[in-house]
This record gives C-alpha cells, sequence and structure tokens, in this order.
DNA sequence: GATGAATGAGGGTTCATTCAT
DNA sequence: AATGAATGAACCCTCATTCAT
C-alpha cells in the first residue's frame, strides 16, 4: 500500500504529479515516461516526486492503483434496467450499450492497455489492481450478476449461474469492442455500438431466456 | 513493407538480430528495449543493426510484422472436428481447448501484450499487422466460420452469420482466457481450459443448436 | 542573449565549463569538439553542461558571444599618441605597431578563425558578434577614428572621411598580418611589426599628409 | 603530393568523389563532412573512397589542393588596362573592380573560409597551398606588380616597390571586401563593389601617383 | 578496381536518481 | 517540505575505417 496510504508532501503538489503521471505513463508506457517531463508538467521540481514517491516505480503503482478506483467508483449502469420481464431484451440491450460505453471508456482503455503489457513487467500491479490487469468494471459486473439472478429467480431467464452468465455477456460485448477499436485507440460509432449490442442481447437471450414454449415461435432477431 | 522484404546483409546476421530483437521488445517494450543489448544478444556489432534497419523502430516494425506472419501460419485446428453431427458438443468443446491453447500460445499472447500498447503509438503497426488489435488468428478463425456454415447447411446448427457466430464463439473463449491469465502472462491447468471451453460450447449449442425438439430434453449445463 | 544572460548553476562550473569549452571549439573547431571531452576538462558531469546550456550550439554561442566581448574590452592603443602635429610619422606608426598587436592577438586571431567557418553555419553568430567577419577590435577603431578626425580639424592631416581612412589604415596592417601570420597561426617578428607597421603609416601619411609644401621633401620610403 | 599525382582507380569516380567531397568538406568543415554522405553524394561505394585515397584527411588534402590550383588558373584581369597613363584612376578602378570580383569569388571564398581554420589543424595544407591558406590568387597579384612597375617606369607612378605596392593595393581591397561580405558568405552589390574600387584606388593614386605638380590641382573624387 | 557488410569507438543527448540548501 | 544543481550510466545513432567478396 505503501505511498498510497501515506502520504507525504503538500496534497496539492502529490495530485499534480500524479495527474502529470498518469499522463505520461498512458501516453509512453512506463519506460518510455520521464519524470523530468512529468516534473515540468506537474510544475514541480523533480525532486519533490522523489519526496512523494519512492521512485520511478512508486509512482507508477500509486498512480495505476488510484486511477482504477477511481474509475471503478465512476463506472455504473441504469439501475432501473433489467428489472421486469417486459421489455427484456430492450433492457438488455440497453445494459450492453452502456456496459460497452463503460468498457471502452477512453480513459479506462488507456489503463487497460497500460496494464496489459506492464504487468507482466510488474507483477505487483496484478496483486494491487483487482487481478489481471484485465480492467473491467467490478461493481457493473457484480450488478449485471445480481439482475440476471433475480430474473433467473423470477422466472425470465433460466441462466445455472449468474456470475458466468454476467461474464459471457460481457465477453461477448467486450472482445469484438476491443478488437474493432484497437483495444480503445478509437471510439465505436453509435451505429457499431447498437450492432455489438443487440447481437450479444440475442445471442445471449436465445441460450438463456427460459420459455422454451415461446422458443419455437420465437421470431429471433437477424 | 519496407525493410522485411528488402534484406540487405548477411541473411544469418539479419536472423539473428530480428530474434534478439523480438525478445527483447516483448520482454521490455519499444523504449525499454535497447539497442546495445540486442546487439550484444544477436553477437552483433551495434552497426550492423543499422545496416540491416533504418531505426529502431524500423526494426521494430519488421519484427512484428515476421513474428505474426510465422505464428499465424503454425496455429490451426484439428481439421477432423465438427464434420458430423455426432458427438457435435464434444467435438466443439475439442475446437474450443486448441483454440484456447492457439489463442493464449504464449509467443503470440506476448506478441498481442506489445501490439496493445504500441500500436497507439505506432500507428503503420495497425496497417500492417491485419487489425491491430493484435492476437485473433486469422486462419484459425475462418476454419471455424467455414465448419458453422457447413453445419447449418447440414442442419444441425441453425446460425444466421457464420462469422458473427464464430466471432461470438472466439470471444467466449477469448476474453475470459485473458482475464484468466492476465493476457499470457501466465499458463492456463487443464482442468481450466477444460472448464472454458465446455462452458463456450454449452452457452454456443443453446443458442445456436437446430433442432428445438431436442431442446426440452436436453441436460445441459455443468 | 539566451542562455550567457540567464546562467543557472553555480557560476564557478559554468565558468569552468566555458574555459573548456572556448579552448576545445578554437582548438577543435565546433563539430570537431567533444562535449565529452569538453566536461573533463571542465572537471564536471556532462549533464551539468546541459543544466547549464541547452544544446551543443547553445554552449557554443555564449561561448563565442563571452569571448568577443572579453577580449574587445581588453584591447587598446596607447592614448596619448597621435595627440600633437609633431612625431607623427612616429607615432602613427607606434599606432601601428600596437593595432597589429591587438589584432593578432593570439585568442582574438583563434576567435576569428573560429568564426569566419562558423558564421557560415550559425547566422545567430553575426548578429550577435557585430559584424561576424569577426575579428576586428570595435574599441580600437573608433579611437584611431577619433584621432585622425582631430587631426584633420587641428589640420595636421586631410582626412576627408576619418572612419574610411581609419579602416583603410586597418586594412593596410591586418591584410599583411593575417596573411603572414596564417591569421594568427604564428606569431610575428618584432622586425616584421616593425616592417608592416612602418610600411602602413608612410604610406597612410603619404596620402593623407595635409602639407603638400612638404609633400616634395619628403624623404619616404623605408 | 602523394594521391595527387598518382591517381588510383577510374578517373570517372575519383573525380566525382573530389566533387561531392569539396563540397561536403566546404560545407561542414573538415570534421563535420561525413564520408558516408560523400560516397553516397558521389553515387560511389564507401570503399571506393578508400581506394583512392589515403584516408579522409588525405581526400581533404587533395581536395583543397586540387581546388586551389583550379581556381587560381581561372582567374585573371583583363589584360589590356593599366597600359597607358591616360585614363589610369579609371583603369585602376576597374582593377579593383575585377580583382574584388575574383578574390571574392564564392568558391575561392568557401576554400579561404575553409583553409583559414583548417590550416592549424593540418599545418601540411600550408605547404600544399601556397602558404597561410590566405587564398589571394598569386597570378593576378603578380599581374598587378607588373604593371605598377612597368607605370613607375614610364613616370605615371612613383612606386620604390611594386610588390609591396599590389599588396597595398589588395589589401585597400580584400580587408573590407571580406569584413563586408562575412569572408564570403553574402555577396557584394554592384553599388559596394564600385564603392570598394574607387575608395582604394584614389587612396592609391593619392600616395603613388607620381606628378607632384598635379597634385596641388587633383580634384580627388569623393 | 569496386563493392556490400561489418566493426568498435565515439558522437550528442536524456535518463532516473541523490546531494546540499 | 521543496528546491536547484549535479551525477554517472545509458540512450539511439553515426563516425571513419577494414574485411571478404
Amino acid at each position: 500500500m505503501g505511498e498510497a496510504t501515506v502520504p507525504r508532501g503538500l496534497p496539492a503538489k502529490r495530485a499534480a504529479v500524479m495527474a502529470a503521471a498518469e499522463e505520461a505513463f498512458i501516453q509512453d508506457g512506463f519506460s518510455g515516461a520521464s519524470l523530468d517531463k512529468i516534473a515540468v508538467a506537474a510544475g514541480v521540481s523533480k525532486q519533490t516526486i522523489y519526496n512523494h514517491f519512492s521512485d520511478k516505480r512508486g509512482l507508477f503503482l500509486a498512480v495505476v492503483e488510484a486511477a482504477r478506483i477511481e474509475v471503478d467508483a465512476q463506472s455504473s449502469v441504469d439501475d432501473s434496467l433489467l428489472r421486469t420481464p417486459d421489455r427484456l431484451e430492450e433492457d438488455l440491450t440497453a445494459v450492453g450499450r452502456q456496459l460497452l460505453q463503460v468498457l471502452l471508456d477512453e480513459r479506462l482503455s488507456a489503463l487497460r492497455r497500460l496494464l496489459i503489457t506492464e504487468v507482466a513487467r510488474h507483477p505487483e500491479l496484478g496483486d494491487r489492481c483487482g487481478g489481471s490487469g484485465g480492467g473491467t468494471v467490478p461493481r457493473a459486473v457484480e450488478w449485471l450478476t445480481l439482475r440476471l439472478a433475480l430474473l433467473t429467480v423470477g422466472g425470465v431467464l433460466a441462466v445455472e449461474d449468474p456470475e458466468e452468465a454476467a461474464s459471457q455477456f460481457v465477453a461477448l460485448l467486450s472482445f469484438p469492442g476491443q478488437q474493432l477499436t484497437s483495444y480503445g485507440t478509437r471510439r465505436l460509432s453509435d451505429e457499431e455500438i447498437e450492432k455489438l449490442a443487440t447481437s450479444a442481447a440475442t445471442f445471449f437471450l436465445r441460450a438463456y431466456r427460459s420459455a422454451p414454449v415461446d422458443y419455437a415461435s420465437d421470431t429471433r432477431g437477424a
């Protein structure tokens, strides 16, 4: 935990350093980022960085950890969705849209790209950042898990393992989303988002919708 | 294509440089890798690198391009699978196992991690490396697409868009695979592979199996 | 003025760097000089140079500018000469002697040689170093101009344009002086100096002495 | 003498190298010039340079020596001038104009700048290149010396030492010419040339015109 | 005689880091 | 707590030069 829990130095300077460092690390990677430039960008002496953080790696870890927490706290899905059986497909598609936007959020994507490469070089990142550097957003996934469980209890869905199903839905969104955007390097158009969300929701419901009687008469979307 | 297609210098030295460079770039990233060390590792003078490649960047691009091509050429799936209606679930699970092994192949994963961060910094990579998301294996995916199409034609599956369905299957495997392994940083156990493959195959067939009459009697789920 | 006017770093180190740099640049030229060697000669780390100066070029410009100012400040002619009509030829010859010594001063010559080649490559030098031809000494020339003007006012000389005449006198000294010494590369003997000064003074007075009545009886020549 | 008198290799390639080298050395100085770039500019392998010349210095010396000879051979003054007493001032001014153009010739100036700095570093240049690297043009000066001697014999001028007088005339032209042009870095306008030539001729004749009877009534040009 | 390939040394510059204030 | 000054190592790259073809 180190630097993050025992901040030394004036908090304002510390925050300026972390902001500048986050941008630098995201832009240039760990080795590519320069403490000189970070200090200049933060309007701070270089030594001040060393007063706040143990060294370059310490700064890096603190920045990533803070950003992860912050991003996760900001990502949520419209809580009114998936609460009733009607509009099931529409609601799930809407959830897909929102999840996509959360998962492909610019800052989160940049962070994820950073983690993906640096975790292999800095193993402590894995421990600090909720595993794997995968960069999914725990809160939103937990929320979806809960909804799926409730819908199953309500007889609307037939999901044996809600956590697994939630992960599958996220996978159906995230994987093509990352492929299409080069891991968040470019943005998706509204049409692309719509298409991905619809496709995932359709596929998902085709497998997990509970009423087999409806199945034969189901007019599955294209 | 540049340096990769107009090799100058003795091919042996060139190959040694590329091998050493691939390892260095994978290990330390683009900025982290040192040409000095690459030269030493390749048993070559530093200037020799510049005799073969224009730049550090030129070397990087050549290395990545070559590795991509090579990896893709080596990755294939057992061609006898998914050729008959019987053993559908077993075969699809086997395909999932093999795809997982291909997709999480150590070298391919390392390359993917490299690309994920560096594409943002070297846009040429996207153009050269086909999709830049870096890291699915075109040949294997094409193979699966073809199999799904044929099975649909044969009435075994009900897949409207085989390409999309193949991508979905890959997503169901790759996304959790990458999460669990920190993008290929650690290896999956056989049990984990089995579980992922089974889960994906089950989910996939639940949605795409063509005979609804079988649906009610299906003993699905792990 | 740039680096020269905003000195950062301990002035002592800065001065040591500039001294070492002046010697190196004079000895080896701009491209020939090595910052490594300058740092060693100055007893300073190489990075310290970059702490004080923006660049190799920045260092070069600062060094040349400072040296020019310093050299000019040190060069003067015996102020008691050319103040009375008597001893006109002797005084002018003495002025010639002293001007020669000033103009062929070792440091000034070295600086001039440096400027002559580098001005073409670093145009800023021309602006910074007053005329860039590099190497006459403004203060001494101004002094002579004033003396010639006063002697003309006193009726001793018949000089229409004192500034032009001063330049001519300097030309009569400098040009052969530079030729004979390979632009200050070797030193003149006292005899050579005497000969040049006498020749220039004789020639000059032959043209500019005011009393034509004296002309016929003049015992000129060496 | 070395390379210049015992040329090895195909003369065409040798000439291409020398031409490229002359430009490079003039542009960038001895240390600044790169054999790599010279080879490319000459359309020749680098090793070919070493087949023709001993090393970088050998190439440099050969280039400078050849250029000096060539430039001198091309510089001459209108031989019909200064042959009769009439039009003395006009002729001498015309000689001044032509000498200025010769002395400030672009190539000669560039060569002179090169020599001025490099002679100190390569003493053999002084021996090979007619002393001092001063860069006057022997043939033209000899011509003027002869003319002044003949005019003195003819009673038109009163020059005791024609060689010294010729040098003085050259000094009166060259020195301001080099100052004004930053040693040949920029070109003089016709007006500037005219002014310099007139000034030198006027000054020269004021001192050396033989007829003192004319002196009092002389209306010396401004 | 001419080449392409290779070398080792050194170029200028910037790095992460520490000391003194 | 914060700074400016300084460090030594390492960075990528290019140098003049030689070897083998």
